[in-house]
DNA sequence: TCTGGGGTCCTATCTCCA
DNA sequence: TCTGTGGAGATAGGACCC
């Protein structure tokens, strides 16, 4: 038999980080874990071990109801930099199965294999390979779909978990019949609001979708979702799996707070808090922000962001503390604040940015009082990357 | 006593400008 | 000079993903 014209793979780890820390702690295997913010904290699930799913807990639950429904959970705080580190792992695993490899999150990738087997067979036999490697080298297990293209591959990657291997079909007729039962909400970019609106229209699975002509979803869903969702349906997927390391095109912190707050110093010290940490982020990657973002949620839940273009892209702290300090102070405080966050964005500079060097050519005293301001910043970083965070305390601003 | 954090992408709206 | 139009860019918000 001929291979099919394309074979990808999706490679899930099984509930990544709750399986490192019962790896790493023999102690809690076996047991009910929760890696996420405790009871005590206003925060949710990251990941529960499967031990803790069978009480109907998953990603995304608060933890305060994840402690009511398994009081014996065992609650884990999470180790981000450690499973950043895991997550090189497996990728170098797969990178030394196929050079085309996509990491798509910490936990997952897509691997295009067309080419490098001559069988659906042999695709079988290298996603076998790949799952015995994770189990023997990281003492690990991932979940893995076989199929024609990416989104059938993500889909058959979470039908059999944990370490299953499950293969979609590859015919068209085939792959109608395997879409079809499924609810509309497992198609790649359908979620709750959007699966309320074809509900409205009587959709709800993919069979409903496949019924309907494209007209229709475009009316429904509009000249991008609408196309999008029609092609799904049938299985009609055809994003390359693309291998290049992109660079990040926002960055942003956010804090919760334990309690709602209306004090704007408070919000004022917080935010600027949060401006530093990315600015921090920008200047360790080489990058300067174009514009600045500060977000607020209300104690009602209500959302509101506010962006400002930056006269010259920076990096200092000097000015993302400015410009936050600033935009906070144009918003009404309608109401106490449960959460305040500060992003960057239009992002310049960085390894791959061809024009890199060239702002320098053209700088004004502006730009070269920003880049003073970014030096200085950039000793601090240092020194408090050896000495730790209290070496440097800024004074007044 | 509900509802994190860090991202990307899309859409609607407004403003500016030719 | 006034009015209309359309494109581009900025802005705000929402949906979605892990």
């Amino acid at each position: 038999m001929s291979a099919p014209t394309r074979i990808v793979l999706h490679v899930d780890m099984d509930a990544f980080f709750a399986a490192i820390e019962q790896r790493d702690r023999p102690e809690l295997r076996g047991l009910p874990i929760i890696v996420g913010a405790t009871p005590q904290q206003r925060g949710v699930v990251a990941t529960a071990s499967y031990e803790a799913r069978r009480y109907g807990i998953h990603s995304a639950m608060p933890s305060r109801t994840a402690a009511q429904r398994c009081p014996q959970a065992i609650f884990v705080p999470p180790r981000h930099d450690h499973y950043l580190a895991v997550s090189a792992q497996v990728m170098t695993i797969l990178q030394q199965t196929t050079p085309d490899v996509e990491p798509v999150s910490i936990d997952e990738a897509f691997l295009e294999v067309t080419g490098a087997v001559p069988s659906l067979a042999a695709a079988r036999h290298l996603a076998l390979g790949i799952q015995a490697r994770l189990r023997t080298e990281l003492a690990l297990t991932g979940s893995v779909g076989l199929a024609p293209n990416k989104f059938l591959a993500k889909l058959a990657s979470d039908m059999r978990k944990p370490d299953g291997l499950t293969e979609a079909p590859f015919a068209a007729a085939a792959i109608r019949t395997f879409l079809a039962p499924l609810p509309v909400g497992r198609i790649w970019g359908v979620g709750p609001a959007t699966a309320e609106i074809l509900e409205r229209r009587g959709i709800r699975t993919v069979g409903d979708v496949q019924l309907r002509p494209l007209a229709d979803l475009v009316r429904i869903l509009g000249p991008t979702s609408g196309p999008h969702l029609h092609h799904l349906a049938f299985g009609i997927d055809e994003r390359r799996v693309d291998a290049t390391p992109q660079d990040e095109k926002s960055i942003s912190h956010e804090e919760t707070f334990a309690q709602d707050s209306a004090d704007r110093d408070f919000l004022r010290r917080s935010l600027l808090e949060l401006a530093e940490k990315v600015g921090r982020r920008l200047r360790r990657h080489g990058r300067r922000a174009g514009s600045v973002q500060v977000k607020l949620r209300f104690a009602d839940f209500r959302t509101i962001s506010r962006q400002q273009s930056l006269p010259v892209p920076t990096s200092a702290d000097r000015d993302l503390r400015r410009s936050a300090a600033a935009i906070l102070d144009r918003i009404d405080l309608i109401q106490p604040v449960r959460l305040i966050g500060f992003g960057v964005a239009a992002l310049q500079g960085g390894d791959r940015d061809p024009n890199q060097r060239q702002l320098r050519l053209f700088a004004d005293p502006e730009q070269l009082e920003t880049e003073r301001n970014t030096a200085l910043d950039q000793a601090v970083d240092e020194l408090r990357g050896r000495f730790g965070d209290s070496i440097l305390r800024r004074g007044r601003w």
